[in-house]
DNA sequence: AGGAAGTATTTCAAGTATAAAATTTTAAGC
DNA sequence: GCTTAAAATTTTATACTTGAAATACTTCCT
């Protein structure tokens, strides 16, 4: 379907990667920005709350707090703040760690479970509209070549 | 090349774009996160910064903080800072607009053009090697897709 | 001219983000 | 058992980010 496959033959490949990155940046920061705004407006979260509980709810037993660092890919400071503000809401806690008094498990409440919950199928719903030019076959594709991508980085 | 059409036909279209969400999340992250570490680590600067200075020395004109603001898709209060920064190092600077006492524009010194100069290449270098994945007609395939995204957000 | 509405920017408060240092606890080696 | 290294978390300092309020100037309408 690539229907300019070589404009400029001299052009170095590095171009047409950089140009995608950019359209890669600009793609996510649209949608972030969307969903963000969104967020703030029908339910007065925001997208790092948004994505710590949905960490938590898929983590029923909870996470630890270099766990759910780790898995957001946010520094092991960030998490701190934010849970320390979910806990403020109600909607998360810690746990000691049994055997361990170092580690705290963060879980949701079941409070912050509810709330999640709601929050998770509007999510989607914005999503899906946001991203319905993208058929199902193309979003697979895509989601196959960013991952050749993303693939690069485990180590 | 979508090797696995339709793995589950009762799970709704709207679960695949999701999937497609977050692995487009994620490879924006990682490739972010790599772009930030080299900059700290090669030219003790911030991915914010190298924003800045690659939209204003995409005009050398110079652009207002308005413009840049919109440009970079950033709120209004956030360039100002950025900017304050890169002044304070002498890399750019605010010029007053001729006839509208309340604008102002930033652009970059030849200090700072130079730099920049220096910091985009070795950025462009090292996308190439993070896509090196991706061959050119896949990543003009990729572009095209993504772009219908982000075109829906024109208004 | 004079005032209302609009535009450009900064300031402000709160939250998010990082890297690095500090703290506390656990595990390993000897 | 004692020391040292490793691990988990918090704290600190600085920068980034937003949305909203404040400030200053411009334009438009009458």
């Amino acid at each position: 379907m690539n229907t300019d496959p070589n404009p400029d033959p001299f052009e170095p490949e590095s171009k047409e990667r950089l140009r995608l990155w950019l359209r890669l940046l600009k793609t996510t920061r649209l949608v972030e920005a969307e969903l963000r705004e969104r967020l703030r407006l029908e339910f007065a979260t925001t997208l790092p709350r948004f994505d710590v509980m949905a960490a938590l709810h898929r983590h029923p037993k909870g996470l630890k707090m270099s766990e759910l660092s780790r898995f957001l890919m946010v520094s092991n400071g960030n998490v701190t703040g934010i849970v320390d503000r979910l806990a403020e809401d109600g909607f998360a806690l810690r746990e000691q760690v049994p055997g361990d008094r170092r580690a705290a498990r963060a879980r949701l409440t079941q409070k912050g479970k509810e709330e999640f919950i709601r929050q998770a199928e509007a999510h989607e719903a914005w999503l899906d509209a946001m991203l319905a030019e993208i058929g199902p076959d193309i979003a697979s594709d895509l989601s196959t070549a960013l991952a050749r991508i993303s693939d690069k980085f485990e180590d």
